[in-house]
DNA sequence: CTGAAAGCGCTTACAG
DNA sequence: CTGAAAGCGCTTACAG
């Protein structure tokens, strides 16, 4: 019966090779010295016999538990994926595991949610915090993720400059009259956005501002945003500051009889999976994840080190990233200008035909 | 300076009450024999110090985590946030935290993502398997959510019975030609999911199934699925297997200038966010992921601890649930029936109407 | 370059 | 009912 049996620890692969348990975690970890024969037999005997360290005697010696928690205020966020995915794989590339923390929603949850993930010993947490809520200190070392403009943000989406990509790409294609439709106006990513948006249209267009109620915009239907008025009083373009905002949006106008592009332009924010899917496709833009998550880690675990050496603040609070504001890029899928003006694309698909 | 100075541990507060640490192990864990009064002494001595027990010491004495892992192969599924909401509640209620696992809808790396929690040593795993992938034996104990129809599945919504309300729905609706949209003939639950709805429609209807390519469905857009033909061809109603399919059966039936439900009614599965956001709104049938969640978890604990004693099998497999298919429910959003037999809905509204 | 020893915080038999 | 002791697996000063 040569099959290794259960996993093998430190001392076992000491005695099997003679040598100390402390000369096995040295040439295992590279930082004792070590002759580099001895180091090489260890290295091939922990690798045939498939040793891997115990997590918790590791952390019950070094303090450090190696595994960060990832708290999402509202976790039926669609962008929820996402960033999960992208977190994950930044923080498995250090070395570290990611723990959830569901807060269901509830801003009050959000703080107990912390305080949980602390008691399970994380070593540090990553937030992304909804709406204007402010993160308090918390004893432990914090990256949060929401807007450049936010006091306390360690990296985000540089949300202000997806906004320009947005109101850039209407006015090069000769749209003047723009709605703008949002959820949240105390949300300082959708006003980042609105600011965006505006100022790359610039003064001379005629731009308004739509604000759903966040609960009327996911208990409707039916609840009509009178998207087809807008449209009558000669606005042809909606730029939805979320993905989820535009479907309402086209879908509504769709239902209506109008036609998206050809009668109003659609754009939208975040890329959702279903974006590219439906008809026609929404432009959107896109938040970089991996290099927002990145930046959180790194600046995260920069932190948690410089409290380990003792030289850190008290209070370890809240990371600084060297880069804060991550470029968002633009997703083109709607190349429609306002009529009469219209561009090719109208001819594709008239009204009633079912290709 | 009376503020608690960081995390006191159970040789502290024993010091402090002038006993041993395993008294005050025992008082707090309710195990040991400790006499009522000081007992209750300890506790409130634990308390008022805000004591948390180090998992790192009670991991490494008894061997067990108090984490679970859970793996989607595919992270980017939009059921992701309601699965991974309901089993991180479900596994805190438990006492355990829920460290996830990202295989990026890499097949392979399934198995990696495996392998990588139980080096972090995860006591047990929640699967949701993507397409008919068979869950191999992982030397761990693992849950299974599939369908009901796989062999090996621990728990999962009743995908059968949830066609079947989608049939009986449209049936009594009166419609008597539908098409179902799926994207993959190979997964168990899609199958489940066709069968209760030709089920509940009986022999007597027309009923066509087509699939389409699970990168055709998200590389879109135009790739027109011909949906309008079918309309002229006399059917009246698509049953989508997911929202992800409806909506993007919806937008191109709108594109082509057909009202939905008028002219035509639509059915999903999942109730994803937005199912309720859009104009019109989609009947879908939704999974009861907290009693999915609960009962996965409750498996997976009986396995776990039959294993700590040694009476489970060397390999502690699959965990096996007591009531391991959970009822589907319907969502209904449209009643319309087949033309010239219209319901009320239709006049509400007409096409070209934006209300 | 290598090893013996201590100790991270906890729980579990075992004595008393 | 309560306590002293051992040990889970690891790493880190400290000797040699």
């Amino acid at each position: 019966m040569n099959a290794p049996r259960s996993r093998p620890n430190l001392t076992q692969i000491a005695a099997l090779l003679d040598v100390s348990a402390a000369t096995v975690s040295n040439a295992l970890s590279g930082k004792g010295r070590v002759s580099a024969e001895l180091a090489e037999r260890i290295r091939t005997k922990a690798a045939e016999l498939g040793y891997m360290p115990s997590h918790a005697g590791r952390a019950l010696r070094t303090g450090r538990s190696q595994v960060l928690g990832l708290v999402l205020p509202d976790i039926a966020n669609p962008l929820f994926p996402q960033i999960a995915q992208a977190i994950e794989h930044a923080a498995a590339a250090a070395g570290y595991g990611v723990l959830i923390a569901d807060s269901r929603g509830d801003a009050a949850m959000q703080t107990q949610a912390i305080t949980h993930l602390q008691d399970r010993g994380v070593d540090g947490i990553v937030i992304v915090p909804r709406r204007g809520t402010r993160i308090i200190s918390t004893g432990s070392p914090v990256a949060v993720i929401d807007s450049p403009s936010t006091p306390g943000n360690t990296v985000s989406a540089d949300h202000w400059q997806g906004g320009e990509l947005v109101g850039s790409h209407l006015a090069a294609l000769g749209h003047r009259d723009v709605v703008i439709i949002g959820s949240n106006p105390a949300s300082n990513v959708q006003n980042d956005r609105v600011g965006g948006i505006r100022s790359a249209l610039g003064p001379d267009r005629r731009v308004e501002v739509l604000w759903i109620e966040p609960h009327e915009a996911l208990h409707g239907p039916g609840a009509s945003l009178g998207l087809a008025a807008r449209v009558a009083e000669g606005f042809t373009a909606f730029a939805a500051l979320s993905d989820l905002q535009a479907l309402r949006a086209l879908t509504e106008l769709q239902q209506a009889g109008l036609r998206v592009p050809q009668d109003a332009s659609l754009t939208g924010f975040d890329d959702l999976v279903w974006s590219s899917a439906i008809t026609p496709g929404i432009t959107s833009v896109r938040m970089d994840m991996p290099a927002i998550a990145g930046e959180a880690i790194q600046a995260l675990l920069r932190l948690i080190e410089s409290r380990d050496r003792g030289n850190g603040p008290r209070d370890p609070g809240i990371a600084r990233a060297s880069r804060p504001s991550v470029p968002m890029s633009l997703v083109v899928r709607q190349t429609c200008g306002p009529s009469p003006s219209r561009t090719a694309e109208q001819q594709q698909t008239p009204a009633g035909d079912s290709q």
